[in-house]
DNA sequence: CGCAGTATTGAAAACCCTTACATAATTCTG
DNA sequence: CAGAATTATGTAAGGGTTTTCAATACTGCG
């Protein structure tokens, strides 16, 4: 079978556009390239000759003679696009504007799973590797330093202190966010961890902590919902039926409204006994009712820096900076007074 | 540079296995390729050396030999992963299963840009194109239809009649639900368009006037968003301030959400002055209060289906069936009565 | 007009595989 | 145990590019 269907059209190569226009591969290669040493007038040759063909150069074996396919892989968290659509929007559109292809990986939790991701990523010599890794744990993450090739870590730190990585301070707004509410003598404060994310999790029980140490106080006020709770949103139901908080902390925007819905059911008003905010902020943090109090975070830049920056890798410049955290914006919104 | 950072290693290919191993390079690739001619004392040996070497077969030269890369593009609108997060995921994990990488491309609505991710899907050489396609135009389909590669159509139909669609039947659910409201003698009835996604929206018109037809009646009750505006909240909010209609249907969980509100701001209740539905179904359609009744689709099926026929189209099977047309349950909640 | 020097072009190797065909090794048959 | 039939392996061409180095075509100058 053909390339394309069962039409045995015969491939149009860069000898049939050498042939057409009477000169050799090598020329027309170098016109392809924009070499500027080829003269004006065979030039022109060429491109009538491509044009009148129909030539498309052949990314398969441009690859092979380069080293290099101008590809990268991006892998994601089994399940995560509808919360990292701004960021995938950011990197596709960098990528294009310097004319890379995405490959596209998804990984559920497992080491298993994650060998066989870089297997796949090794065969295919994909230039680079964009990790939005939110959802990996360090043991994961291992595996990937094992494995040379250059890397971005996107929404997190990574592991290694070798590659670079693009992603919010979480820490720090979250420290920010509590301590102010300690000063104000509010110490009821959880966080709510869903397991899915453990890495961002971890950052937002860091900044917490950091900020009761600094009260003198200890943070112990993680709800975890429990690996063989399949509804979480059952499992919250039945927790803030019993349980009262004076600030409810959450990563994504569902737990926050699974926590405002129950608390309302449960009678328990917001945010006039309980406060909510939710950490990452998505377009549903507005439309609900009430507005959610959130954190709006440049997703969209973060997948554009990521893919600057490894650019700015492929190309052999220094990177000097390995680690970028950009700015949030703290927006009290209706479940907070 | 080499392949993988400035460490220049030398790259380990099928010659230097074949050394290892004490063989020519085509048993290698016989190995490599489990056909069962070679002897199992050979296999052994070239096993060890594929182990002891790290060997990984280079898809790049493999897709040069064999004239097909075994990826597989994928074009979606431009910001449309919140909302195709599960066909997304349904696309990939049958990818994975068949051994297909998935290069993605986004596209925003136009012709130039259509032409320029042809120009790119060509010169990468996929073996195939999906296209989710609710937010393309028929002129850019047009585009497609000139360039012979395999196609799938995920989302909705396609133009030309070559190639094979998978799609949730929108018109049909929306006659059906039309239809049982004007057997109620409900007929103030409104669809939201916000130009996003037109193929779809046609979909729903088709059937609602179809229900109207064959109530002897005309459907005209299309909310069209302008243009030129670019917050369609505002624009609803003001439209709902001055008119209210019976039943409203909305194509995506934002533009219910965004109805719902503006009429509760209004002072029109829920569902007892006007119910809303909402035709494609998402997580927040029942996370946000009042529950809202809409369509419950399958798409995570409608991705896996879609890679699906692309492997049996690719591996020249004969498709007989070119339309598949999945089921829809419709959910009554909390916005209709 | 002839030659040095420069601007263009071409030939061929390299990139890493697959596979048809040829050859070598093994097994089977009488 | 020879020769036929079969099985296992190797050789070499081909896939479509880039790029080095060599060859050729031009240019300007004396």
């Amino acid at each position: 079978m053909s390339q394309y269907g069962n039409v045995e059209k015969k491939r149009v190569t860069i000898y049939s556009v050498a042939k057409e226009a009477g000169v050799s591969l090598a020329t027309v290669s170098r016109v392809i390239n924009e070499s500027d040493v080829v003269k004006e007038n065979t030039r022109k040759k060429v491109q009538e000759a491509i044009v009148k063909l129909g030539y498309k150069p052949n990314a398969v074996a441009q690859g092979l003679a380069l080293k290099k396919t101008t590809s990268i892989a991006l892998v994601v968290p089994d399940g995560s696009f509808n919360y990292i659509d701004k960021v995938i929007n950011g990197l596709l559109d960098t990528a294009k504007i310097y004319k890379y292809n995405i490959i596209l990986h998804t990984a559920t939790a497992g080491i298993n799973e994650m060998n066989e991701i870089i297997d796949n990523v090794v065969k295919s010599r994909a230039d680079g590797l964009i990790l939005y890794n939110d959802a990996f744990s360090a043991k994961e993450m291992e595996i990937l330093n094992n494995f040379q090739i250059p890397t971005v870590y996107l929404g997190n730190k990574g592991e290694g202190d070798s590659a670079c990585c693009v992603y919010i301070d979480y820490e720090k707004a979250v420290y920010e966010l509590v301590d102010r509410y300690l000063n104000k003598g509010i110490d009821d404060i959880v966080i709510i961890d869903d397991r899915k994310n453990p890495t961002s999790i971890d950052l937002l029980i860091r900044g917490a902590s950091k900020a009761f140490e600094e009260h003198g106080k200890t943070f112990g006020g993680f709800i975890t919902i429990p690996e063989d709770v399949h509804n979480s949103y059952e499992f919250l139901s039945n927790y803030f039926a019993h349980n009262k908080h004076q600030l409810v902390i959450t990563y994504r925007d569902s737990q926050a409204i699974a926590v405002i819905n129950t608390c309302t059911e449960n009678n328990i008003r917001i945010p006039d006994e309980t406060e909510v905010v939710c950490i990452k902020d998505s377009r549903y943090t507005d439309m609900f009712r009430p507005r959610i109090s959130s954190f709006i975070v440049p997703s969209y830049d973060l997948g554009a820096l990521a893919m600057r920056i490894m650019t700015k890798l492929l190309s052999g410049d220094i990177v000097r900076d390995k680690e970028f955290k950009l700015n949030y914006v703290y927006k009290s919104k209706e479940t907070t007074k």
